[in-house]
RNA sequence: GGCCCCGUGGUGUAGUGGUUAACAUGCCUGCCUGUCACGCAGGAGAUCGUCGGUUCAAGUCCGAUCGGGGUCGCCA
């Protein structure tokens, strides 16, 4: 019955005179007594369809009785609209259909709000109602999209002789970063599967199992406080190779972004990337995934501040710490208020204060000039370039602090500029992570990428001595500021991987509890390997221009990790926690 | 866990502590044969998120709480 369908955007003037059966929702009716228009909607458009008694007969009351959202069948005759009735507006607005019948398939409740694209309703709103929301053509675009980089991903890795095999949803918990999502045992009292935060472990030992090259959209879960790019699930596109060191994977990984570009927005990605290490790219840009699609770098005046009479300054480089600025150009007209504003900004990023030189036509303004010399001064403005009408800002504290805090106080001024230039596509990877950092609140060395990361050939000898000297092999690729996705080259000796985890601060007791799997099988033959995984939804965010991770998942949930739809999580009957041997503590004190 | 913003008919908004909470849109009814954000006329629709406090009087002020968003911590 409905085989011989045409979907709305196959009809234009070259359909004149045909007949046609059309299927779809009513997205608005134009009643105009003995004249109806309905603009009729399916996957691929909007067409216009004229209802008329003289083509309808008793029919045209079934018409008359169409509202918002109602799903129809209607055959009718394509013309081409009269001379000055052509609607420039509509892909279809050079024809029209002339509805000879119309089968009602389902009614409709009238929509909480009007599914077009220029949606203004709250957010709650459309989540309440997701089924609803993803019938608006802005919605249908993405995930049409979404589904051509999944085409395209699997299309690219199956060329290239990659394997997708899934890997288990229920695992092992070992949290060593985010907090695990758990599941209760139904035949094992007390135990608990979580769901996967990646597939790394199972993904490196289809390594040991001698897949060689091995590829999978996989969900993945963290249960962690949540922002406008991330969920607490979320889709990786994961990869793994044997043989291989960084120089195989970066090129093939470029080549992958070509192809997802040019396909799915018609842009052209040069390649090779360029390349940052970690250190440069947190010397110049305060960030390890820099935005260098403008300047502003940050410079480092520690050594021209250390001994000047402003101990802010002094005291910082004297504990070891930092003192950086950027110097925004033309910006001396920036009022004191406005300043005020970034200074409570960098706070933010953990830095104390933010001074300032304002370099006025009237002279330097600035209220910690009366600390320098004016040899200091002029030293301070010539290492930073800087020229009248422009404004340098400081923040002294700890390398880090200081780096990160002007990192953000950087992209911050560019917004407020403008000096990001749209339409750019600034790809780049950053290299040479440090292996670890050490994590104050657990007083212990931490893994940065994750344990299973290999140290640098020539930075072994250090993780005794000096462990957060010790780089890794470990690259992220950056696109405009934004990470899309990490990887590294893997420990593939035990010794090694144990080496690390007693770096770690594991024992070799608790490395076997939670990773023995894995060490036992690094002795039965593991060929070097590595691999890389990127972030699905936060690309499929700059495909679409989307600010917001919910806008590119079918059904999201919202910051507090609801789903406003199905209302989950929910409380469970009590069978079903008595089944899985689970006595909350909410529910023992009585709290409902 | 911290900080910030938001919550008023279905939807989006307005609303000096003081009458019957306003406007737009949507919805319903009637009229209308060329609209495409159709038009015209009429109508229904709100316990102002919830609880408590201040006050003669609270949508408005205060506190708590719930929900949503942004962000820092966190996210190997």
């Amino acid at each position: 019955m409905f085989s011989e369908r045409i979907m709305n955007n196959q009809l234009g003037l070259d359909k004149v005179g045909q007949v046609v059966r059309l299927l779809g929702w009513v997205q608005r009716r134009r009643d105009h007594g003995g004249l109806i228009f309905v603009d009729l909607r399916d996957r691929s458009g909007i067409v216009q369809v004229v209802f008329g008694p003289e083509k309808m007969g008793e029919g045209f009351s079934n018409a008359e009785s169409l509202r918002s959202e109602f799903v129809v069948s209607i055959q009718g005759q394509v013309i081409a609209r009269p001379e000055g009735m052509i609607n420039p507006n509509l892909a279809t607005g050079t024809i029209e259909i002339v509805a000879g019948a119309l089968e009602i398939l389902n009614g409709a409740k009238t929509p909480p709000y009007y599914l077009v694209d220029q949606v203004e309703v709250d957010e709650t709103v459309r989540l309440k109602h997701r089924y609803l929301d993803l019938r608006r053509p802005e919605m249908q675009a993405v995930f049409k999209t979404r589904h051509q980089v999944t085409q395209i991903m699997r299309n690219f890795f199956d060329k290239q002789g990659f394997y997708e095999i899934e890997t288990p949803m229920l695992i092992k918990s070992s949290p060593e970063g985010a907090r695990d999502y758990l599941v209760p045992s139904r035949v094992h009292p007390g135990e608990f599967y979580a769901l996967p935060q990646s597939p790394q472990i199972y993904k490196q030992l289809l390594m040991v199992g001698g897949m060689e090259k091995y590829f999978q959209i996989a969900r993945c879960f963290r249960d962690e406080d949540l922002r406008a790019d991330r969920q607490p699930e979320f889709t990786q596109l994961d990869i793994e190779m044997s043989f291989v060191e960084v120089e195989d994977i970066l090129p093939m990984m470029e080549q992958l972004m070509v192809r997802i570009f040019s396909e799915t927005m018609g842009k052209s990605v040069v390649t090779p990337f360029p390349r940052l290490t970690y250190k440069e790219a947190m010397d110049r840009f305060g960030s390890d995934k820099p935005d260098m699609r403008f300047g502003m770098e940050l410079t480092d005046v520690g050594d021209l501040v250390a001994k000047t009479g402003f101990k802010v300054f002094a005291n910082a480089v004297a504990n070891g710490g930092s003192v950086k600025c950027i110097c925004a150009k033309g910006c001396s007209g920036m009022p004191r208020r406005e300043i005020d504003d970034l200074a409570k900004y960098v706070s933010t990023y953990r830095a104390k204060g933010l001074a300032w030189i304002v370099m006025a036509e009237e002279g330097i303004k600035s209220p910690i000039a009366k600390f320098f010399t004016e040899e200091e001064m002029n030293a301070l403005i010539e290492r930073v370039g800087a020229e009248t009408g422009d404004i340098i800002f400081f923040v002294a504290d700890t390398y880090l602090v200081v780096s990160e805090a002007l990192g953000h106080l950087r992209l911050e001024l560019a917004k407020r500029l403008s000096l990001i230039p749209e339409d750019t596509l600034n790809f780049l990877w950053v290299t040479e992570f440090p292996l670890l950092e050490y994590d104050e609140e657990q007083q212990r060395y931490i893994a940065i990428h994750h344990p299973f990361t290999a140290p640098m050939d020539e930075d072994l000898l250090l993780l005794e001595t000096e462990p957060l000297k010790v780089r890794a092999k470990a690259y992220d690729m950056v696109l405009n500021g934004i990470e899309l996705g990490g990887g590294s080259i893997r420990i593939h000796r035990r010794g090694i991987q144990e080496q690390i985890f007693s770096a770690l601060g594991l024992s070799p007791e608790e490395s076997v509890d939670k990773f023995g799997y894995l060490l036992e099988a690094f002795e039965y033959g593991t060929p070097p390997h590595g691999g890389v995984a990127f972030g699905l939804d936060r690309l499929i965010m700059l495909l679409t221009g989307k600010d917001n991770i919910r806008d590119v998942i079918a059904f999201p949930k919202t910051q507090s990790a609801s789903d406003l739809m199905a209302h989950a999580p929910s409380p469970v009957a009590d069978k079903q926690l008595k089944d899985l041997h689970i006595v909350t503590k909410i529910e023992a004190a009585g709290i409902k």
